[in-house]
RNA sequence: UGGCUGAUGGUGUAAUGGCAGCACAGAAGUUUUUGGUACUUUUAGUUGAGGUUCGAGUCCUUGUCGGCCAACCA
């Protein structure tokens, strides 16, 4: 049987990164070792996209007997904080995965900055005076070569002692960079003399005031796969230009040769995955913080209740490759619900109360009924549920005209009450306006789950509560964030593609057990969905989260009919 | 208009010159005290045109279409 999974597995396909993997083990390179890196930028949480790149270079690394860095790359202090490098490390570990070091570009200033001087001293880079505006002039366009800048041929000796002076704090923000000499022709854009050190007087997260001039991403994120010695240095594809400096450095520098491997990055449909468009929906409170549940971040997706095994799973699915995507949700969702279903405990919780009196069962009586926690799991047991003459069920599940094709209750029809009795509806009441307001049923007394002698045979089974012991519960239920598959591929703002329903707010009724159930517990509403407790319930009052709903056949009939 | 990169069912992904397969989604059915789960069956695909070859999704030529690149962001 092992034997058995192990060859499956061994039949997977390799994704085209892992093939390089093998063929560089193949060829003894770095004497067989691999050891990958995690890059990000402590400048806003991890997103499902992140989820990707974690699993590849944590995967890969692993499969291969190596390890991975987790490594800031924390170059822009301007941007970045600790509270980012706090849920980094956190969302990391949630999803399940070891880092072999913690690393920080910013570890690396010193060897840094000795590098780009060994680079001037080669002639190979050079103080630049020109502002911004002028030297984007200058830089050309991709269809016109640029114009070296009247600086580039500096003596070795006065870009020495200028590329001193940024670093001792001597000139002003802005005012000069230190710039790769390299070729203001190049069709690669970022070969036309990149810049590399650029001066700011701001305040970094951990070395504080000791730098005020910080390395370019071009000169730090290489260079620390150097330093660190990263064989596989794994990122999106939006980093494929960048390759040509990244070797050049390698090679002018004399370091040693990480290699970069681009794939492609992850869209998913009806939400954005740009940090900087996840930090507008924030700022601009079109869902409450990083961690809303609406949120394609690690830390909404865990409030909201997905399982690290279901991220981790999807990612597994969706593979590795350089074409462009964009991944339908409904695999995520699917992942999830494929998870969750072997490990939630089944309650009975009504959303939408209608309710029910049995009218042929004793008053005050309260019977216990025995269910089981979870079907798919023998080992979880069975928790005792209280069934009485007054009940709640769900007002969807009563028709007065159903169509034949409707299991649930009608006037005249029987249904099983979920691991209690068979009912059957006998009377509608309503108010003024015709709404429905109650049910008048009777239950056939013979017909009690595991000890029924009545040999009827009904179609549906509802989920109940008992009216005396419900207990009102806070539910919010969840819709896709955006109403359109891709609002960055949408003309204009992509906010004006929110959808304004992508939180409902209700109270439910459930079952006592809820009450005493586990903080961290995953619940299936029977019949509705998934939800989990969300970090806002009280002991007063139970809040809960929707992670996602049930595959509803009925639904899909219904609308057809 | 330059450079880079990609194109296989609705979506995603396999094939490494030799039977186009898998998953999700869709459809039909079986089981079911969740219209859930499980199981069975099934619809649907190689970007166009040429060429090489006994044989091309794969190699060559040439189109077409998508993505990325002109921050002192990463």
């Amino acid at each position: 049987m092992t034997e058995l999974t192990a060859s499956t597995a061994e039949e997977k396909a390799l994704n085209f990164i892992e093939q390089i993997v093998e063929e560089d083990l193949r060829a003894g390179k770095h004497g067989g070792r691999v050891l990958t890196r995690f890059p990000p930028e402590p400048n806003g949480y991890l997103h499902i996209g992140h989820a990707k790149s974690i699993c590849l270079n944590f995967g890969v690394a692993q499969k291969y007997g190596g390890g991975t860095n987790l490594r800031f790359d924390d170059t822009n202090p301007v941007t970045e904080d600790t509270e980012y490098v706090e849920s980094i490390k956190n969302d990391v570990q949630w999803l399940g995965f070891h880092w072999k070091e913690e690393r920080y570009a910013s570890d690396y200033f010193d060897k840094l900055y000795e590098l780009a001087t060994l680079l001037v001293q080669k002639g190979l880079a050079y103080v630049d005076d020109l502002p911004a505006e002028q030297m984007a002039t200058l830089k050309g366009t991709p269809t016109e070569p640029g114009t070296n800048s009247p600086y580039r041929n500096r003596t070795v000796t006065e870009n020495l002692e200028l590329f001193e002076g940024m670093k001792n704090g001597q000139f002003a923000e802005g005012s000069r960079t230190l710039r790769a000499k390299i070729d203001m022709a190049a069709p690669n854009m970022l070969l036309r003399d990149p810049i590399l050190y650029r001066i700011k007087f701001a305040h970094h997260h951990r070395t504080g005031d000791k730098w005020c001039i910080y390395p370019m991403y071009d000169f730090a994120h290489g260079q620390s796969d150097a330093i660190e010695q990263i064989t596989h240095s794994i990122c999106t594809m939006e980093f494929v230009p960048h390759r040509d400096l990244y070797d050049w450095c390698i090679e002018n520098l004399g370091i040693f040769p990480s290699k970069q491997y681009e794939f492609s990055r992850l869209n998913l449909s009806y939400t954005v995955m740009s940090k900087r468009k996840l930090l507008q929906l924030v700022n601009d409170a079109h869902v409450k913080s990083w961690d809303d549940p609406r949120m394609p971040t690690l830390s909404g997706m865990r409030r909201r209740g997905y399982t690290p095994q279901a991220v981790r799973g999807f990612c597994e699915r969706i593979g590795i490759t350089k074409n462009e995507n964009l991944i339908d949700v409904g695999l995520l969702e699917f992942c999830v619900r494929e998870h969750l279903n072997k490990i939630a405990l089944r309650r009975m919780v009504v959303l939408d109360p209608l309710k029910v009196v049995i009218t042929n069962y004793p008053e005050t009586q309260l019977e216990i009924c025995h269910s089981e926690n979870n079907p798919e799991d023998p080992e979880s047991g069975t928790r005792e549920v209280l069934f009485g003459r007054e009940l709640y069920i769900e007002r969807e599940d009563f028709m007065e005209n159903p169509p034949k094709n409707f299991f649930r209750l009608a006037v005249g029809k029987m249904v099983r009450l979920k691991s209690a009795y068979i009912i059957q509806c006998n009377e509608v009441l309503k108010d003024t306006d015709g709404n429905v307001t109650e049910l008048r049923c009777s239950y056939v007394e013979n017909s009690k789950s595991s000890q029924d002698t009545s040999g009827i045979n009904v179609k549906g089974t509802l989920h109940w509560v008992a009216a005396q012991t419900a207990l009102p519960v806070e539910v919010r239920l969840y819709d896709r964030l955006f109403q359109v598959e891709n609002p960055s591929a949408e003309e204009g703002d992509f906010k004006d593609y929110l959808n304004p329903n992508s939180l409902q707010v209700i109270t439910a009724y459930a079952e006592p057990a809820l009450q005493t159930d586990a903080a961290d517990a995953k619940i299936q509403f029977m019949r509705k969905g998934y939800f989990y407790k969300d970090s806002d319930s009280t002991p007063d009052k139970l809040v809960f989260n929707r992670t996602v709903g049930l595959k509803d056949n009925w639904a899909k009939v219904a609308t057809k009919a």
